[in-house]
RNA sequence: GCGGGCGUGGCGGAACCGGUAGACGCAACGGACUUAAAAUCCGUUGAGGGCAACCUCGUGCGGGUUCAAGUCCCGCCGCCCGCACCA
């Protein structure tokens, strides 16, 4: 028998799914639609075996459903703007256009060699003019929508690169590539408004629209969408405390002679008390709060350094602008914010409490204030807040509890290291008394409301999506700046916006290669037609992201989408990638989506309906004495024991770790396929463990899912044209055959469950148990292989089952013969994970067609019963023997057989039986003493 | 710090809703084939004891609930992930 060769098999079964059209989508309408998805790729060079793993998931459900009677979409495409483009024009010389379709190619090429089920028709590159020109509709139709604001904020910009960097390119305060030390800049930048759908998308998480995504992802999302309850209030300004201005507040008990404000309380609506020490306009301070319940424990006032109160003191006050100053060297990393000591600067002002008359409370600016959150002001309250606490008990400020913890006694309790943050009763707070902490804010809310000193409002974190980005290599942002009119958006006839042509060499000088460009930049204005220039900055990549599976799926030359295609496919029926992802790209798509449906271009509300975030691969890493990486393909390891394949020196052989470039503990898929086959690397790479766990890479662990091909061909190869032979049905069944057909449709059942349920490792080691179970039954089934194991399988030397399934007749070597129909099963039930393997036995055994077209097998839930049960028996709780019972036997029954059983009878000798219990088809218990 | 998750053989991992712990794979060991090796095939493999039938122990640690706990509850320990001064 010829070895099973996949260089030669292989292709040959690519070639003919290309010839016959294998994988196009139909425009069948009739069968129910699935649309799989996985996060498709940045076109970096060369395809990784995450990738691999990736495509591999999807390819297994695509052709899973498929064979399931699905109308299924598979597409690939090409995630293909973005900086490294830039980088490597920098470096090689090479413009970014070719260095990305270059890649491509490449990529597309090592793609295809998986032999992944995908309609390449579909294909396209965010980069193609035929994609971005409709994203830049797209972007003009949200204009429209209001959902786009263009406003000044803060970039982290490198000065010597002169370009914005995300805060990941940040490391220790300087760019990641020219080291220069960034700055906070102020820019004009646009804007999506995500924001305006922040409430949509977080009810969507937890009202059932999203009950396909994993828990953790969902929490990721809402974490991040941090909408939290809570109030604005006001505090005005007293007058005449400036007297007291840098000493710290007195306690508030020693305050209470003769005060100066008790006069200024406002006699009415729109009295208003002006003081004197704080800048021109500045009367009063908004705060938010979460809990306005504790508003009787306030001691203190603190804004952000970046709040205008603060900036309007700083212009006249040397020493509070020197503390801002100071305040924004602090680092914004991790460890810099926990390391930071809380610290303020006391302004020269104080605040009225809005309900204690004469409670003066001092006004700082603390370096632990967010400009960007609430109202970036807060009122302190050190008994109920950490923060706060440390605050005040480093500048000596009052810690007034308000809320008493259930149990205590309000004369004893006391506030020590720790602020109190639970449940509890409020007190030292007049109207608020007694009260427990829900209704006390609630009360808060009415009476701050009532006395028009604030209102109730809701805080989210999410932050609006920040677009530009001063980038040559993406979309142009369709915007033209006119002296006269402002910002115009390029009239629709005029898109696309087409990325002018540069020479490679323009990526040599740092900033953006199109600000450079004034035969592209100036343009006459669409409104005026006066002198105007267009917008230079491309958008972040992330927005093409957001809608490029809607374009897969009803994509038009004249038109973003076709509205009747995209209500069809959307949304994704199974979308799988990092859970990398998790929070940006998924809610840039979610919200895109969202802008997508208010703009008239689909309708659905959510773009993936079930997401699965799959493992890294991962490896062992390898370091020679001198501490240098080295490749895996460079190292000989031997009972764990790793050397140099060149000189033979010891290898260090460090953690298993996310497969990368730098550990260069990576291996190419590429070499894999040429060695192994693709069919071997997507077995392994699915077998070994969950999906959504990491997977070790090993060469011995290839090797091993190299052997089950092998395995499957020796098998079935014997059996050539078993599913055209004619098959005599006079002749009775061997209990073989019985036993033969219950595994294999034990195994269609299992397999299809885990499949179903994204167990690709469980389903795989009940392909391991078939195919024993067939090599077994092989030897002396009624139509036996040649060549197979000679010896007698030891497992047909059971006693005879009681009670045989009559054999059925009909179709497909169904019920005769038990080997052709646990053969046909076994091939299709492969035929997701092995496709081409799963091709060429299907032509063997005298298969019809191709088997990516069979039907997926089904199971006979008959053969799932079985007639007698083997019950385990326990005294007291310990296994003591096995009874074997029919199904269908009574309790009573079981019970007298567990009584009689040797083992059983042997432990309950001298003892009383107390209780016996019968799980059924479970287990019997005895409960003696 | 806050939120979430996870601890099972030498390793990756199975174990449905509380019901025979360790499926399946890898590695290791023994055997067959071979001049030999590779490949392949057969077998063994949680720990300890016993010639054996079998017995004892065993799912991070300590308690608890239950006829029965890897699974449920309480308290620890360890690891991983996400967020991070969000008022």
């Amino acid at each position: 028998m010829a070895r099973y060769n996949p260089k030669e098999i292989e292709p040959k079964w690519r070639q003919r799914w290309d010839d016959e059209k294998a994988f196009l989508t139909s425009a069948d309408r009739a069968r129910p639609k699935y649309y799989v998805l996985e996060m498709f790729p940045y076109p970096s060079g060369r395809i990784h075996l995450g990738h691999v793993r990736n495509y591999a998931m999807g390819d297994v459900i695509a052709r899973f459903k498929r064979a399931r009677g699905f109308n299924v979409l598979h597409p690939m495409g090409w995630d293909a703007f973005g900086l490294p483009a830039e980088n490597a024009a920098m470096q090689t010389g090479s413009h970014p256009r070719d260095w990305t379709y270059a890649n491509i190619e490449a990529m597309r090429r090592e793609l295809k060699q998986i032999g992944l089920a995908i309609d390449w028709s579909r294909e396209f590159a965010t980069c193609d003019v035929g994609y971005y020109r409709w994203q830049q509709k797209l972007f003009l139709d949200f204009w429209q929508a209001g959902l786009v604001e263009r406003r000044e904020s803060y970039v982290n910009w490198d000065p010597v690169d002169r370009t914005v960097l995300a805060n990941e390119q940040v490391i220790d305060g300087k760019g990641w590539r020219s080291g220069a030390t960034v700055e906070r800049k102020k820019l004009s930048q646009w804007f999506l408004k995500i924001t305006d759908k922040a409430e949509d998308l977080l009810a969507a998480l937890d009202d059932g629209r999203l009950k396909g995504w994993p828990d953790n992802v969902r929490l990721m999302q809402r974490n991040w969408i941090g909408k939290s309850k809570g109030a604005v209030v006001r505090f005005r300004f007293a007058d005449g405390t400036s007297a007291r201005a840098n000493s710290p507040s007195p306690h508030p008990e020693e305050q209470k002679a003769p005060s100066p404000f008790e006069t200024l309380r406002p006699q009415g609506e729109g009295a208003f008390c002006v003081s004197k020490d704080a800048p021109d306009g500045f009367r009063d301070v908004e705060i938010y709060t979460t809990r306005p319940d504790t508003l009787f424990g306030a001691s203190f006032i603190a804004v952000a350094p970046d709040h205008p109160l603060a900036q309007g003191f700083a212009k006249t006050d040397a020493k509070a602008a020197a503390f801002i100053a100071e305040c924004q060297k602090t680092g914004t990393s991790q460890e810099a914010i926990d390391k930071a000591e809380k610290k303020g600067f006391r302004l020269p002002l104080n605040a009225e409490h809005p309900f204690i008359d004469g409670r003066a409370l001092p006004v700082y600016i603390a370096n632990f204030i967010l400009m960007g959150y609430g109202t970036g002001a807060i009122f302190g309250c050190p008994a109920h807040d950490a923060r706060d606490l440390d605050f005040a008990r480093k500048y000596g400020l009052a810690v007034i509890p308000v809320v008493l913890p259930p149990g205590e006694d309000a004369a004893s309790f006391a506030i020590g290291d720790e602020p109190y943050l639970g449940p509890g009763t409020l007190y030292n707070s007049e109207f608020l008394d007694g009260l427990s902490v829900d209704d006390a804010i609630d009360a808060a809310v009415r009476k701050i409301e009532s006395m028009g000193a604030g209102r109730a409002a809701t805080q989210f974190r999410l932050r609006d999506w920040g677009v530009s980005r001063q980038r040559y290599w993406g979309c142009p942002i369709p915007a033209i700046h006119c002296e006269k009119c402002g910002v115009v958006p390029v009239p629709e006839k005029d898109l696309p916006i087409i990325l002018p042509e540069v020479p490679a060499s323009a990526f040599r000088t740092p900033g953006n290669p199109l600000d450079r460009m004034p035969e592209w930049r100036n343009v006459p204005c669409p409104e005026c037609r006066g002198h105007a220039e267009r917008e230079t900055d491309t958008f972040d990549t992330f927005v093409d992201s957001s809608w490029y599976f809607a374009r897969f799926a009803a994509a038009r030359e004249d038109r973003p989408l076709d509205r009747a295609d995209a209500d069809y496919w959307l949304p994704v029926d199974q979308y799988i990638g990092g859970v990398e992802h998790a929070i940006l790209h998924l809610l840039y798509a979610r919200f895109f989506i969202r802008g997508m449906k208010d703009t008239g271009h689909l309708s659905v509300e959510e773009p993936f309906a079930n997401l699965f975030t799959q493992g890294m691969v991962t490896h062992a890493t390898y370091r020679d004495d001198e501490g240098q990486w080295l490749l895996p393909e460079d190292v000989i390891v031997e009972a764990g024991k790793a050397t140099r394949a060149d000189t033979g020196e010891a290898v260090t052989i460090g953690p298993i770790e996310k497969m990368s470039k730098s550990k260069k503990n990576v291996v190419s898929p590429d070499e894999i396929v040429s060695k192994y086959g693709a069919d071997a690397i997507r077995w392994f790479i699915l077998s070994d463990s969950p999906p959504e766990r990491d997977v070790e890479w090993t060469d011995a662990g290839c090797n091993g899912a190299w052997k089950l091909v092998a395995r499957i061909w020796e098998t079935v190869e014997p059996a050539k044209g078993a599913l055209m032979k004619a098959h005599d049905l006079s002749r009775a069944p061997a209990d073989a055959d019985i036993e033969l057909r219950r595994a294999t449709h034990g195994a269609i059942a299992a397999v299809t469950e885990d499949i179903e349920n994204f167990r690709f490792n469980k389903a795989i080691a009940r392909i391991y148990e078939f195919l024993t179970a067939i090599r077994k039954a092989a030897g002396v089934s009624s139509l036996s292989l040649q060549g197979a194991s000679p010896q007698e399988p030891r497992s047909l030397n059971r006693p005879p089952h009681p009670d045989p399934l009559p054999p059925k007749t009909g179709g497909e070597g169904e019920g005769t013969w038990a080997l052709p129909e646990a053969l046909s099963a076994l091939v299709r039930l492969i035929a997701p994970f092995t496709p081409h393997l799963a091709e060429e036995c299907w032509e063997t055994l005298g298969g019809e067609g191709l088997v990516c077209n069979a039907p997926w097998p089904e199971a006979d839930p008959a053969l799932l019963q079985k007639e007698t049960l083997i019950l385990p028996v326990q005294v007291n709780g310990k296994r003591r023997g096995e009874i074997s019972v029919a199904a269908s036997a009574e309790t009573r029954a079981i019970e007298s057989a567990a009584l009689s059983e040797a083992g059983v009878k042997r432990h309950i000798e001298g003892l009383t039986v107390r209780k016996i219990v019968v799980v059924p088809g479970r287990i019997v218990n005895i409960v003696a003493s």
